[in-house]
Parts: C-alpha cells; sequence; structure tokens
DNA sequence: ACGGACGGGACCGCCCGTTCGT
DNA sequence: ACGAACGGGCGGTCCCGTCCGT
C-alpha cells in the first residue's frame, strides 16, 4: 500500500515536471495531454487518477516552474562573488543560455502574456512565484538605490522580464542582445 | 472596377482589424478563423478569398496591432506638455486604461511571450513594430541620460513591457500596481 | 486482456470490412471517415485508435476487398462440375449477381481504373491480391492451351475484368449482356 | 455579335478540352470546377455562363475523350499494313506509349470503374463512344474467327480494355508488361 | 463573357473527458 | 493505477454554386 502510494506519487511527480517544461517550450494552450503524458511514459488514459481536469495539472505546472526559474536564479547568486549579487543575478537573466533554455527558464518570461487568459487557479500559484522573485531580487539591493527596496526590485524584475520577453520574441538576433545589454548597462550605471 | 476592388478592400481591411484585436485579446492561438470572419459580418466560407491562409492573415494582423500601439503612444506624446514627452509616454502605457485595453493596446505585452513559437513571417512584421517602438521611446530622451539615446531607449522599453506584462499576469491588482509606479518613480528619479 | 484486444481486433475488423465494401461501392475518394464509422456504428472520433491514417485504411481495405474478391470465386470453383472449372469460374465472374454485387464482388473491376491514382501502400496491396487472382485462372486452365498456363491466364483475366468493367460501365443493359456472353462464348470456343 | 459567340464557343472548346484530360488524369471525382477553368485561362467564376452545371460540364467532357480514344486508335488503323489491321490496333492500344499516356488514351480504361457511380447523362455519352469503338474494332475482323463479328469485336475490345486497366493498376511494371504480351499472343495464336 | 467575393457545407486530423476492463 | 476505446466537438482547408460587378 505504501508503494502504491509512492509510485503513484513519483508518477504525479513526473507528469507534473513534463508539464512544467512543456507549458513554457509550447505555451499553456500548446499542451495536450496526450503529448505529456506520453512524454511521461504513460496513455492519456492515466490522466484522471491524478488530476481532477486539465485545470488541475496547469495550476500545479505553474508552480513547479516557477519554483525552477527561482531555483535556477538562486544557484546563481550563490555563486555571485561578494558585492555582484545583483549583477550576477541579471546577466545570468539575460545570459545566451537563458534565453534559449525557454523551457527550463524563468516562465513569466515565457508565458507572461498568457496569463491573463488563464483559470485563476493557475493565475494565483504564477503569482505567489513572482512575489518569491520579488523578493529574491530585494535581497539582492542592500544599499542600492534612494528608494524603498521593494520599488527598485519591482523596476528592476520589468525590465529584466521586458528585456528578456523581447529578446525572444523579435526575429533579429543583433536586436534581441543589444536589448539585453542595455539592461545591463543601465544597471551598473545606477548602482551605489 | 473601382467599386470591386474597394469592397474587397474594405472587407479585407475589416477582417485585419478584427483579427488585429482578436490576437491580443485570445493569443495567437486562441483565435479561429469563423470567430474572426463572423466578427467581421462575414462566414468563413470565403477567407480564401483574401488570404492564402490562416498564417498569412496573422502576419497582417501582427503588423496591423504593431501601428495601432504605436499611434497610440504617439497620440499621448503629441498632446504631453513640454519636457513632458517621455514621463507622459510611459504614464500612459502604464495607465489603468492601458492595462485593461488588452486587445487595442500595445502587442508586445500581450503577445510577447508567444511570439518565439510563431511562423517567421508574424515575427517578422512584429520585429518591424518593434524597432518603431524604439525609435518613438529614443525620441523622447534627448538629453535624458549619459549612455546613447538608443541603449537608453532599449533599457526603458524592456521596463515599460515588463512591467505592463507583470501587471496584467498577475492576480494581485495592488501587487500589478505597485509594479507600474515603481517604473515610474524610477523613471523620474533618473531624469536629466 | 484477452477480453480487451479481442473488442479493439472486433472493431478494427469491422471497421475494414465496412470500409472494404464502401470503396467498392463509392470509389476510393467517394468514402468518408465518418460514413465508415457510422455504418461500423462508431463515431469518427474513435478512428484513430485504429489507424494511423485513412491511407492506412485504404490499405487495408484494399487487402480485404482482394481477399474477399478471390474467395467470391474461389467457392464457386469448388462447386464447380469436373472439368468445368474454368467455364464455372468465368460465368461467376460475368454473372447477373456479381454485375450487381458491386460492393462485395471483385474490386479490379470495381476501382481498376482508380488505382493508378492511389497511394502505394494501397497499390502494393492490390497487387498482392491480383496475382492471387491469377493463380487461380492459371489453376483451372490444366490442359486448355497451348501457350504457358501463365500467359493463358493473364489473357483470360484481362478479358474477364475487361467485360466486367465494360459491362457495369455502359448505361444500355443490352450492350452489357451481349459483352458478357461474348466473352463466354469466345471462351467455350477456344476449349481444349 | 458573331464575333461574340465565336469567343464564346472557343473558350467552351477549350473548358471542355482541359476537362477531357483532367477526368482521364485524375478520375471524374479528383477534378474541381477551379483547375479546370484555371488550366483553361480562365477563373472558376465564369464557370456558369458555359456549362449549367459541373454535371454538364462532365458529359461533354467524357463525349470528348471518347472522340479522342477512337480518332488515336482510327489513326493507328489507317497506317497500318495490309491485313495487319487489327493487330496493329490492340498493339497500339496496349503500347507503352498509350499505357503512359492517361490523359489522352481511351477512357474506357481510364475511367471504366468510375462509370457506374456517374450521372446518367455521363454514362450516356461514355456509352455511345464505347458502341462507336466496338464498331472499329469490328471493322477490322473481316474473316477472323468463326462466330459472328459483332461477337468477337464485343471479346477483344474486352480483352483489350481489361489488359490496359490491370497493366495500370498494378505497382509492378513486369507484371503490367506480361498481361498485354499476353493478350498480344492471344490475339495472334486466334488468327484465322 | 468574364472576374471575383461570398455562403455554406464537407472532410480530415486532432484533442479532451469519460468509461470501461484488467 | 493504468491502458485503451469511444463520443463529441473543433479548426483549417477546399470546393461548389451564386451573385454581383465590369
Amino acid at each position: 500500500m505504501a508503494t502504491h502510494s509512492h509510485r503513484k506519487q513519483e508518477s504525479h511527480d513526473r507528469i507534473v515536471a513534463v508539464a512544467a517544461r512543456a507549458i513554457r517550450r509550447r505555451g499553456y494552450d500548446g499542451v495536450g495531454i496526450g503529448d505529456i503524458m506520453g512524454e511521461a511514459g504513460l496513455t492519456h488514459g492515466g490522466f484522471y487518477a491524478h488530476f481532477p481536469s486539465k485545470e488541475a495539472l496547469l495550476a500545479e505546472a505553474a508552480d513547479k516552474a516557477g519554483a525552477e526559474g527561482i531555483e535556477h536564479l538562486d544557484r546563481a547568486v550563490r555563486k555571485a562573488p561578494a558585492g555582484q549579487a545583483l549583477q550576477t543575478l541579471v546577466a545570468s537573466y539575460l545570459s545566451d543560455q537563458h534565453v534559449q533554455a525557454v523551457d527550463v527558464g524563468c516562465p513569466v518570461a515565457a508565458l507572461g502574456s498568457e496569463m491573463p487568459r488563464q483559470a485563476p487557479p493557475v493565475r494565483r500559484a504564477a503569482t505567489h512565484r513572482i512575489e518569491e522573485l520579488v523578493s529574491l531580487v530585494e535581497r539582492q539591493l542592500s544599499g542600492w538605490g534612494t528608494a524603498g527596496a521593494h520599488t527598485q526590485a519591482l523596476a528592476v524584475l520589468s525590465m529584466m522580464v521586458g528585456a528578456l520577453v523581447i529578446a525572444r520574441a523579435v526575429d533579429k538576433p543583433e536586436l534581441g542582445r543589444a536589448v539585453r545589454e542595455a539592461v545591463l548597462d543601465r544597471l551598473e550605471s545606477n548602482g551605489p
């Protein structure tokens, strides 16, 4: 019985993990239950043993994707040299690697403009993770500006997300690069 | 002949206009040919008299949406008091009205994260309009920063777009408001 | 498991059987998936649980139709009086009954002129059955002509198929009858 | 006015000529009005100025195709050496050239198995041409067999048509060749 | 006579949610 | 818990027939 629950939890987690990547790669509406279950090594018939609806999976996947995005930045910050935390964080966010790895990167950039059309549970999950993201940025801002840290964090996060969205959106790599460099430049010129 | 071409052009334009609003409201993949033709007062059967494929319509709609987004900002700039052009532009971009009017507002915020999945013609059309948007911002920056105007414009645009995306994405109105205010604050504190 | 596979196989076979009749009655391009599934007691939604594409079904249906056509003749031959096998076979092929029962009769006559336009898998399946048909005719030819049996069989088969095609094609029943009788006459006058 | 009628007749004839080739290449149900009109240098909108319905065009096209098929054989016969008329006719009918040139060859072989599904006007037109074909064969049979010439002609025509249908249908060129050679062999062995 | 927009219908391929059976 | 079949629906594409225009 314990084994049973264990196996179920395992499948559940694998489905969510697959979905968390799939939504970032193909968008909320671009994923089908069949695809996800297939990638998880199951058939779509067994889906409803784990989730009451597609929407419930999307909510969990949104949460998982948010956690992965934050974890990604957290690792960069922990490796940063002293006093360079914010620059390192932003540089990591706008790195070539992060631009290309849509499916494991920040879901705010990957899914932001689709959020307004999603069901409340999905938006709630994403909102919580965005608040965590703000906190993460805020913690790297010590003594960085004159205004409140929270306000500064919001502005910096906006700039990061906007730059990544635009860099990925445009069909002109040099424009994408210029956008990212512009943000990094601005960040340094406004340091403490 | 003139009448004929005229009527065709009229229908064509009406379809594109409807599509330009529809994609911002429901996303690129959320629109169906039937819906669009219906809203344009036609039936789906006549669609292929105007466009060779759905993709061709989306490319035109992306261009039209970009033009509308720019026109929207242009009007705000022209009404701005002397020396307040940039602040007015950003304030208009982050106004309650623009946040709510997704279907007639800036398509970069409304569709940005879906762009990487679109066909090249669609991305190209959008890219051109983004370049126009950069130019528009750049023109309001005279003597505003130390760095190159183009770089400044890219950073400001990133911040604008990111803030609008986040403000719309989150399921928490006060967080959305805070993000927008943060960006406006930051803009003033960095003036010349 | 046995039951499961059994039910699936049952549905699969029923679909193929229906399709095998439908293509002979309405032509390869005259059948829709919806019609076939409907006649099989299912809805079109379940089709892709059984076949990867319409073409795959057509290939199976072509094979099944060929098997039925041969089985039909085989029964006639087995019932034939001694030394009358070939005459019985041809008489059965050109009988009123076979002329009218297009949907369960020989697919070479029912679909022959559409074959060149079909996909390779379909043509391959049909070709194999035609080879079986040649063998069947060949086996009834013992001591019947001077030339090689295989050559004789090909000529006889051509005559049979051509007569049936023409008899069905023309809008003049007496012409159809005359064609068939001509072939039967000729067959007897050339006996051993 | 005379010019008008003349131009109309010209267009009419061109449409029919195109259709007569198209039906043999793609089948009765494989041709669209748009395709045919396009190949005739017109647009599908003008079609109904020439024909009351698609069916009416098909009937004319069937007649025209029949006439072309007969003309084709007639030329071969007229060129034949004395006493070799029938052999020449059949050899021409089963030549590589005729096998490959579906769209200008005999419509009985190209469309035979689709005829039963066509509307009466189409079948009537085709039937008349088939009767002409029988007469043509009959005229080459003087003193060729013991049975009545008409009967002999029907049997020979069946064999010709059947061989061509099978040769085109099978996905195995050597089988196709064998079928045609078998018929030619048989013809010679049964000469007067 | 001809060109072209338009309406409506059809078809294939796909997807979701459910219900069985194992 | 999982696998598989099934129902119903939808979306893009194409086609025919009609109706205006020129």
